[in-house]
DNA sequence: TCCCGAAGTTCGATTTAAATG
DNA sequence: GCATTTAAATCGAACTTCGGG
């Protein structure tokens, strides 16, 4: 390995001056172009590349920023982790991504990994259940700029960007009101999810203002699970539930695009086809949704988006504590839109 | 920052002694348990943690795995990307995992980045086209172990680890065969894909043997494309055409899952039900095959177990090349599994 | 020679303080 | 004081050498 020293003997200056150009560190200011030019004709020459471990060591700085996913199978990760890697790429950082498995244990080991480290900040996308009290202290105390994403606790020592989900409702019931649906089954998030509330109260103050009746009957909640992929199955058991109880339905409102998938297999599986049976939307525009058949309607969440968000507000945050100011935490709610497709028509 | 020196200090020893015995050195079977106990109690009552950056200079260790995707958006990545995770977990390296989205100069970035920052291995993804020689060439240098994930070529300086697409591609025919097949349509892989060829090849050596003749009316290529969704968009022109045609089919073979949603898509639109009217069968078995309406038959690629594989061959190089022997390349092909669901049935 | 522990050097860079003309 | 350059200290751990019992 080539080292600074060997730039400096090869150029015929000390390896401070070498250290100086090749930073441009402020003293740089005070060397001649000569200088500089011979100095950086022998670094390239001898293929010169500084050691990161040595360069960390000095200046504390590891140009790294932790990644925290709690369950990377899920599609929903799969477009906010490119928006991840897309901004923190711009800026020279490197993401070192864990995947915690919804699983305690592998959090704690991930995070002490990741702080050893010396992640310069961190960035947690919790996209499924899993809140957890403790765990948020343990975040806490580790003094970087976090940003979760997608979940929508507020907390005020950790950024946090997610959709805005009474919005997102609304923008769906919405959509299947302005197509004549006036019995519509819903199917809501686990009650424990932070993203079910206001989702639900987006819908239920849209039907209230338009006057639709949202029919008890017609309405479920998805069960606790920490596996993502359940709602699909969870989606398919409550609407079989719903076919088999004979309460006329006209279009399904789904917590989620999986859900929205569980709910239009058991339809077709009872003979009804979708849209022409029945009507189905769902929520946050995963990669699949637009290769279903049918494709659908769903209200998406700018997912690529929001993960360059979360990566904008933690690096502000590292630059605020490089600079000795210290940055507070930044809540960003984003909108939502809806993608018609081919899984909604008009009644 | 609490250091070494100050766990020195609290127990009451020289540094020299609380790294030799913090860390296990051969050297700590001669310092008596009192001792030990000592340092181990202080270190954890200050809550010591070494610094990992001069710990890494001093031992030339990084405990890091570079991974290399060449496209995180093709589901194909998401269980080989867990596979791997959880491999090395398990042995506690960290991987770094970056995204190159087939582009020449993010490739060479990112590979600059992962050996600045000396990774000890490398594992690449390579899910979709992009086999650039000079490329290779760039990885050859580095000297550190490397695996390859799913792309057939064979290096001798790296390993590799790719499903046996000969054997998938006989399974695929053979299981509609057996369904009572006769017309059976072919969307063929890309011919620059390295999977493409022997896929077909298993597919003709079945055929061949089983006395079953492909129309070549009835076969067709996917197009050149650097983006693997492209495989959707494909399959559903192709089999537009393959529809207006009227060269009659009871069954599709699609190269991959993607190109099967895509030809189920323009089925339906052409009134065709799957598996009424045709049955379709896929390759690779990713994650949204199993929740399609209706769910797709398919050949699985054991994917979390490949990913798996590739970790387990580059920590044996960076094992051999710790102990000074130094590793050879395996080339590991595994065997897929026909996977029956409901896109298939018998004629 | 075996056991126990410490002093001092090293890894490769950054940075401070200082020396030159 | 100014422009130019550098010797030496520093970051925190690991390893080599050495000394005393």
């Amino acid at each position: 390995m080539i080292t600074i020293r060997d730039v400096a003997k090869e150029s015929g200056f000390s390896s401070t001056t070498v250290s100086i150009v090749l930073n441009n560190a402020p003293l740089s200011r005070y060397i001649p172009a000569v200088t500089k030019k011979r100095i950086e004709r022998a670094a390239e020459k001898l293929g010169y590349r500084p050691n990161q471990f040595a360069r960390s060591l000095r200046s504390k700085r590891s140009h790294t920023v932790g990644v925290m996913v709690f369950d990377m199978t899920d599609p929903y990760c799969t477009l906010i982790l490119r928006g991840i890697e897309n901004t923190l790429f711009e800026s020279s950082y490197l993401p070192i991504l864990t995947d915690v498995h919804n699983e305690r244990t592998r959090f704690e080991r991930y995070l002490e990994m990741l702080l050893d480290r010396r992640i310069e900040g961190l960035i947690v996308l919790a996209n499924w259940l899993f809140v957890d009290i403790n765990l948020l202290g343990d975040l806490e105390k580790s003094s970087i700029p976090i940003a979760m994403v997608g979940s929508g606790l507020k907390h005020d020592s950790m950024s946090s960007v997610v959709v805005d989900n009474e919005v997102g409702g609304a923008l769906a019931i919405e959509h299947l009101y302005s197509l004549g649906h006036r019995k519509i089954a819903v199917i809501r998030g686990p009650r424990t999810l932070g993203d079910s509330s206001p989702r639900w109260r987006g819908i239920r103050s849209f039907a209230k203002e338009a006057g639709l009746e949202l029919d008890p009957r017609l309405t479920f909640d998805l069960p606790e699970s920490r596996d993502p992929s359940s709602s699909f199955q969870a989606g398919q058991t409550i609407t079989q539930d719903l076919v088999k109880q004979k309460v006329p339905f006209t279009a399904l409102l789904a917590f989620d695009d999986m859900t929205a998938f569980g709910a239009i297999h058991s339809l077709n599986r009872a003979g009804l086809r979708v849209p022409e049976h029945c009507s189905v939307i769902g929520f946050d525009d995963v990669a699949p949704s637009a290769l279903y058949t049918p494709s659908l309607t769903t209200v998406r969440q700018p997912m690529e988006s929001m993960g360059a968000q979360a990566v904008a507000i933690v690096l502000e945050g590292i630059n605020a504590s490089l600079a000795k100011h210290d940055a507070v935490a930044v809540h960003r709610k984003v909108a939502p839109e809806l993608v018609v497709r081919e899984s909604t028509r008009k009644l």
